[in-house]
DNA sequence: ATTTGAAATGTAATCGTTTACTGGCAATCG
DNA sequence: CGATTGCCAGTAAACGATTACATTTCAAAT
């Protein structure tokens, strides 16, 4: 490669360093820098006479030099799977609204749920000397986060649990969602359900099947091996994963389908194939989203506290920011049964009130391990259950 | 304030450095400089070394030393307006990976529409050094962006024009998008169209009022007042905007919704009231969503092609960080009407294809300057409508 | 008037890069 | 053979902040 053209000058906007407004004061830059942390043993004269310079000549600092100097910077880095899945991007704002009242930015990186670019966003936000991360692990439990742990920044993950890397997590309490779900259903009379489920071998999808177990085998009844479906969160393997338990020779008559996107291919299907809602099939949505009111007749589904989530997993940021060493933590919030009209639980009169009535929320609820284990835990006056482990 | 703890070291983990490498390597910091941004001038030799060395250590350079030597970083602010709008997060993700292939990362400021708010994200954006901004405008025209002009931050537009800031801008054909859906409504034998339009003020809702004028016009019928609600873009608002038109006196049979949001908000007052689509009222959105086919009836909507919105938009940018003199452009995208079940259009059975059949892009169309002046303009081969200003 | 010491201010090193400039060395030329 | 050239590598000065340390100031105490 040729030498590139040179002399590309830093601050070519001649912006307004501390220098020139310590010079426009006529004080040291010792000065200007003391009184914006607003450090004492300044003079309140010398502090007026900088504090005025600094407005006059509309002075903000670089923070790119700070960071350099101090070795970290205010702003965190988010790793993502999927933009286009409302939940992802509503777990963001929620670590958003909390950040920002804490004077933080994000910097936010698209995985795609590769692991390869996981990992690559990961390095990318490393060297950007973010102060945390916020990761929200993809789909492949391929993926191996252990190598990420020597980069030592404060992290949180959120929803899934990254295989073999010891953080702090947050995430919805899937298998009771699931089982209460799944509860609902037969006691409105359904022997016959179906589950739509995420890929194995992610930590999320194994609860959900456990709760839709759990509720089954309390209530006696056997698991029928072609009603459980694994696909893979998206629309188009909802949409396959329906079609495929509506060629069934026998049909189930209720399908719990385990996130929103899915749920979207699966009402395709059900539509397409002139199928019934909730007469001849019932459906219920892990995860209640915008559209679920709109829909004819409106979706019976399972709350996770998606905004909740994310303004959980940024305090803890905060926190393990603060103290690196403590110790870790899950938290696991409690979901809430949506009840609407399909599955059949509400009349028709009752579908038209504005406001569906709500069940209460799960509360109290028992603890999950990433491995799937049980462990009573206590439950806080947030609601949440805190484990430290 | 107490002065606060002291001897907060930089680099806290003892991050390899270039400093480091170069030791282990026996060469100056100037040769691994050169080395790693593959400069030519050094021997294979030193190279080699240089390059192995660097592999040996897990070298990864500090970009913010890098940025403030530079002067700029790899790093694209975005301030979007609703986290939780799927449109933006749409156009965000095709931001992302247009810029992802350039080697840039995206930080992200969220302005919740808020006029302050979006100035407060972009001061602490140019403290962060950003080498570009890409800037979805939020709701209030009332905000001042030309107080933003002087920070001399290469800036794209996407979707809404700010005013009085000229900057590139990229954006779907609002006004022929709007006119295209209610033309065919109009050749489905409606007349009696109602309009459930974003806030008063700002250009795309203006625009989008054009089409549906310009429509009627065209067909000789009279604008019907009522017929035509401004609403604020938001779900809620739909809601109530739907509620309206269906106590009106004289009904409508035909409501274009001017975004996705407003439409699950009509949507759902639709379904309330147990009006029949498309038999009592034909629906079309503006915006395509996922959920679109998912409805019963699956919805006809125009389709803003989202992705491609963020994407040109990166492109934009990318030109004009590479030339900040080039003339300011305007890019128009051409939407797309999908016609599906919700205006009548299709047979029951049509409806139940997978995929529904797609009439043609709209093709060559009206350039609209930000007054909703049109001007004639040319379609580049990518179907792109550009104008210099 | 001088000492003392705390308080206020300034000086300069530092963070990790990039790159202009300098100098060493070998090849080429008159 | 000395001068000129070109190639490589190294030295050091930025970039804009923070802050340890040095210096000045100034009032109170001797």
């Amino acid at each position: 490669m040729k030498n590139r053209a040179r002399n590309k000058l830093a601050n070519p906007n001649g912006a307004i360093t501390m220098k020139k407004v310590a010079a426009e004061a006529e004080v040291s830059v010792a000065t200007v820098s003391r009184v914006l942390a607003g450090l004492d043993g300044v003079k309140d004269s010398m502090r007026d006479r900088v504090s005025q310079t600094v407005a006059r000549l509309n002075y903000h600092p670089n923070t790119l030099a700070r960071g350099l100097r101090l070795g970290h910077r205010k702003v965190i880095g988010v790793i993502i799977p999927d933009l286009l899945n409302p939940f992802f991007t509503g777990v963001v704002h929620g670590v958003e609204a909390e950040l920002y009242r804490a004077g933080y930015t994000l910097q936010v990186g698209h995985s795609d749920g590769l692991a390869e670019r996981e990992q690559n966003q990961f390095k990318l936000l490393r060297s950007e000397g973010v102060a945390g991360l916020i990761l929200i692990a993809g789909n492949k439990p391929t993926a191996n986060y252990e190598s990420l742990r020597p980069f030592g920044i404060p992290t949180v993950a959120i929803d899934r649990s990254p295989g073999g890397l010891a953080v702090d997590l947050v995430c919805a309490n899937n298998r009771e969602g699931v089982r209460h779900a799944v509860s609902h259903l037969l006691s409105l009379g359904h022997r016959e359900i179906a589950i739509i489920n995420g890929p194995e071998g992610i930590n999320v999808a194994y609860e959900r099947l456990g709760g839709y177990q759990d509720a089954l085998r309390s209530a006696g009844i056997p698991l029928v091996e072609p009603f459980i479906i694994h696909s893979d969160f998206r629309q188009q393997g909802g949409y396959e994963a329906m079609r495929r338990l509506l060629d069934l020779a026998k049909l189930p008559r209720a399908v719990v389908v385990a996130n929103n996107l899915m749920t979207l291919g699966a009402l395709q299907a059900i539509n397409e194939r002139g199928i019934r809602i909730p007469e001849d099939m019932a459906v219920v949505c892990f995860d209640d989203m915008p559209w679920a009111t709109s829909l004819r007749p409106p979706l019976t589904s399972v709350a996770q506290p998606v905004q909740e989530l994310g303004r959980t997993g940024a305090q803890l940021l905060l926190e393990r920011i603060k103290d690196p060493k403590r110790p870790v933590r899950q938290v696991v919030l409690a979901t809430r049964l949506i009840v609407r009209a399909s599955c059949g639980a509400l009349t028709a009169a009752q579908v038209e009130l504005p406001a569906p009535p709500r069940l209460p929320k799960t509360g109290r609820s028992a603890m999950q391990t990433s491995s799937g284990l049980e462990v009573e835990a206590g439950t806080t006056s947030n609601g949440f259950c805190i484990k430290n482990l």
